[in-house]
DNA sequence: AATGAATGAGTCTTCATTCAT
DNA sequence: AATGAATGAAGACTCATTCAT
């Protein structure tokens, strides 16, 4: 048993190594080697943990999204109404994107891997599907409620908020320059779902939108 | 006496080959001996038009985003509100992404080589300064006009702008087999950025999380 | 007829910009690009003259050695003793390395792509006979008359003196530095092959090698 | 607990059998393939003990120099006369030439290499200024000694001297149908740098030719 | 379990040569 | 006769993976 857990742990810290190693030199020009270099361990023993490269960026991948998935049920308090909810996920997903950095970086290369692997085991649709689900359900609820707003439909505007995350994660990655774009966002999204750009009196303006 | 070519109509027309198949297989797992048979030509060829494999993604993104600014500034009418504009931009852009969808497709092939790139040939940087001055400047007049709600960050907003875009060209990848999320997400963007999600009267309910 | 000499003249001017070429960045760093462009005529152009790279190698080596052939007999007055033949060899022989300058930097070239060359074209066994043949005649002559010295053998010392003379020629290539290292050198040549490098009276000195 | 391998050991014998393959068949037309299958290795093993192919020349030519420095240093009797010492050193000069026979018939591939690589890695003109010092300060000696002739120029005689060397092994490579031009040549070397080739009186019969 | 030496399939890239115009 | 666009055979080099120790 105790054997297990060390297993279990030289695995993670190989993994995290890695993905280290991934943010700053990209997934495809980091070499096994250095990968082993990294972790301070030799070539070969990476392999006594992982089938092969593709493997440590779908197991770190699978944990960046199994924290998501567990993170926001955890901020899911049942009492909430379904708008607090919406906004709880939301605040919750801009501090996952802080927390998993690295991973962040090294997304577009888990994305670029994933969408052209022969073998389809990267659960990436999975993880939209499921997400989009509880976004979904989440919205129906608030526009039954009344709530949410009944214009929108519940499943572009679940396809919609995903979009917003990956963009989010995406960007970030490119404008570590301006020191970090995530804080002053958290308060433009919140304040983009909640009520929109425009100051308070829509009225007239959203009409005039020319095709 | 020799053989008459036009140039720049073959290189583009092999890149454009390129990029195609670059959308069905990925950058990576093309090789040059793909990318010369899908435009009909010898391996050597390719080389007579482009110095290497990544110039065919940089030269195509180049036209990409030379196509969207161009396009951006296209749309933008002077007498029009900042408020109008900001919309007729949202909306180019989305008909930006469906005009470019193989483009789309590789937009994280392209990044990914771009943010690890050792020649910092990649322009990202600019591009990404260039419209977040643009929306910028755009939001503050908005302000100042009344326009746009004042408690937003201009360069915040306008990062996340940015960001929503990439994400809807990330994620549209990945939902094909929806068949066209973007469609139906075109009403969504709209309404989010004029009046959010929430029902008219959103009073003080949001204001309970922001921690 | 003048067209003939015309190809002619074309032909050798392209050889000897090649040549020039092959000398500042060596044989198989020269493609048939730049020879094109150092003649200032069309990559296919260069096809019309010559089979081959090799054959422009070929060419002008064959020139080479001709004025070699022809310049060595010329200085050759048959009245003259085989010593004082001998030495306008020598003296020729110098004259020649700096008259074909070009063509001595790319000896080596020459030289190495003559060894390895799978069709025998090349003629070089034929030159070293021919000069070898030459030059143990004379030393014949010489030790008949008396002037040269009996102890040495006449193969050896023809083979000898054409080992002097591509030496020199390799050598001169490297030290271009040290501003012609030829100009100094004729001198001891001609005090070497008369005398020597000992003093006059070399009595029992040279006896005494050990081994 | 992996493989153990005395990686110095290997990598000379991989040298090795390089050189032999270079010399049969030429330093360009040798592939790394055919290195590989002459070292009984595979061809990416070559890359573990030389960054590229160079390398291999370089190493070896490196070990041929030093061998020449070292071995030339160690048949010089301090006790000697400048003569002896000159006269030893044109002896080993010549056994070095018999025992690194496959080095001399590279010689060239590695000269027209060295002359045209765009790193200056060889050290080649440092190895000529080392001996021609070397050779430059025992004739000097001699010189004030009174046992050579003080009409030579000491450098002059010294790139002569180099000259000659280089020159034999260029040759040599060519005339191997000869069976062997050095035994033969080597009496001929020394009474050329002894007397020269004249018979013991030349008196005034040089004096005529000289310019 | 751990390792790193060995490997060769795979890839980009070069360049002498051809040939349609 | 002249050209340069097109070509593909050839070659150097990479690197994920294997496996003997």
């Amino acid at each position: 048993m105790p054997k297990r857990v060390d297993k279990q742990a030289k695995k993670e810290a190989i993994a995290k190594d890695a993905i280290g190693l991934f943010r700053s030199m990209g997934y495809h020009r980091a070499r096994m080697a250095d990968i082993a270099r990294a972790a301070g361990i030799g070539k070969g023993t990476i392999y006594e943990y992982f089938r092969d490269k593709t493997e440590i960026l779908r197991f770190e991948f699978d944990r960046y999204f199994e924290a998501f998935s567990q993170g926001a049920l955890g901020v899911l308090q049942p009492d909430d109404t379904p708008g607090r909810q919406l906004l709880a996920l939301v605040e919750f997903a801009l501090t996952h994107v802080e927390a998993w950095r690295d991973h962040c970086a090294v997304y577009m290369d888990y994305f670029s891997e994933a969408r052209t692997s022969e073998e389809q085991l990267f659960s990436l649709a999975n993880i939209y599907d499921e997400m989009r689900n509880l976004l979904k359900r989440l919205i129906e609820k608030g526009q039954a409620g009344g709530e949410f707003s009944q214009e929108v439909d519940p499943t572009a505007t679940a396809d919609l908020l995903i979009s917003l995350y990956d963009g989010v994660v995406l960007h970030d990655v490119f404008d570590r320059s301006h020191g970090g774009t995530l804080s002053g966002m958290r308060s433009v999204v919140i304040r983009l779902i909640t009520s929109g750009l425009f100051s308070e009196k829509p009225g007239s303006q959203t009409g005039g939108r020319q095709t």
